[in-house]
DNA sequence: CAAAACAAAAAAATCGATTTTATTGGACAG
DNA sequence: CTGTCCAATAAAATCGATTTTTTTGTTTTG
């Protein structure tokens, strides 16, 4: 297969696609406040593009439950609320410990080679909140449950650690936030699923999101 | 309240909105079949609606996974196979069973008439494949489950019912197709609820899709 | 003074036209 | 022939302008 220089070497992502992953991190993060009006016009001046894609990412983000659409009146960030917490926590544990149960059940040498990969890439990055450890650590938890062979899980899977990861900014901005110690969960889990032993893997990931979910229940 | 009625009536819904369900109807009867490539053109022709609205709708669909979106190709209908048939009746019985357990839980005299007043209107309707019939059918499915408090989770029920009842219309454009009897197993998953009996629930509702599953895998 | 009616402003929704990108169907070289 | 290149076409993506609807603020009326 050869390819061409002559063009761009770095494919241009379309408005729609920059404008959708723009939003969503400005709504992952906070920056867009749960419940804040999304003006078409803002965001456009924001992110510099007209305003079809903007409505185009937006469109997206509604099914995505990050953003609800009033029929004539416009664009919402989704609020948050305990409940929305407590339900995405109970969801997660349930299709996780789902999709876990499927990943371990046709485990493979690679995919277990990989989770060692990833989890020694998230730990470089330390559990310092930024950026690059967010995505690692995002990164990890998806493959951990990647191997169940499960598309349609995955991706509910996916859409909610979103909504999760929504509440740890949020809390982050508390004054009084220290990020949790959590490496250590990360490691039992790792090593249970090397093992073989689903039942506490799904055990331990379980009591990892409730811990993590009590945790941040002192700052919703 | 004082009402007008200087204006129109009828709320005039958004051309959004209703190429959103003219398209949604469309891919789930089949008549937008599976992998066909969905030209906006083509589109805006048959609805009758600017391109705007066309490509909103099409994104909304596409986190619905009803349509992929491939980058600076356009849209397609989401493909169909056996793995995600399979997919989406294991996750509605994980799901719905867990919406159906958690609606007895906090079961209500509301609830149970409710639901037994769907029923009623669902039976009158007869199983005949009618656009009634089938509306009917998806509100007594959601209605089941609907007494459980958690919107993310019915929220993912619905999607997955949607996404089943297009291989029930795929199947029921074989010529060999026979709508299946199915009305003795509402009726019991009704007295089930009614007794308060969660598991037997459960079950008889895992037995109703895992039926009503083995028979539509003959027209896949 | 409270509530309705209206006008002005702002915002959402939509359209038509333009720009960018992909696809198609030869023409040509090896 | 077979594959590469190129031009013509088709389609997607985007923009800017227009239309429609909602919101806001003011005035009028009972």
């Amino acid at each position: 297969m050869s390819v061409t220089f002559s063009t761009s070497p770095v494919q241009s992502e379309s408005a729609t696609k920059l404008a959708y992953n723009k939003l969503r991190d400005l709504l992952l993060t906070g920056d867009l406040a749960p419940g804040e009006k999304l003006k078409i016009d803002r965001l456009r001046d924001m992110l510099g593009v007209g305003a079809s894609p903007i409505r185009e990412a937006l469109s997206l983000l509604v099914s995505d439950q990050l953003v609800v659409r009033h029929e004539q009146r416009g664009f919402r960030a989704a609020a948050t609320s305990r409940d929305n917490f407590d339900e995405i926590l109970s969801l997660r544990s349930t299709l996780e410990g789902k999709a876990l149960v499927q990943s371990m059940q046709q485990s493979s040498e690679e995919w277990v080679e990989q989770l060692v990969l990833i989890h020694h890439r998230m730990t470089r990055l330390k559990s310092n909140g930024s950026d690059a450890f967010e995505h690692e650590h995002k990164n990890f938890h998806m493959a951990l449950i990647s191997n169940c062979n499960a598309p349609l899980m995955l991706r509910f899977c996916d859409q909610l650690y979103d909504l999760n990861i929504r509440y740890r900014y949020l809390a982050a901005r508390s004054s009084d936030y220290q990020g949790r110690k959590v490496d250590d969960e990360h490691i039992q889990i790792l090593d249970a699923v090397n093992s073989g032993d689903a039942d506490r893997a799904v055990r331990l990931l379980r009591s990892h999101y409730e811990k993590t979910g009590d945790f941040l229940k002192a700052y919703i």
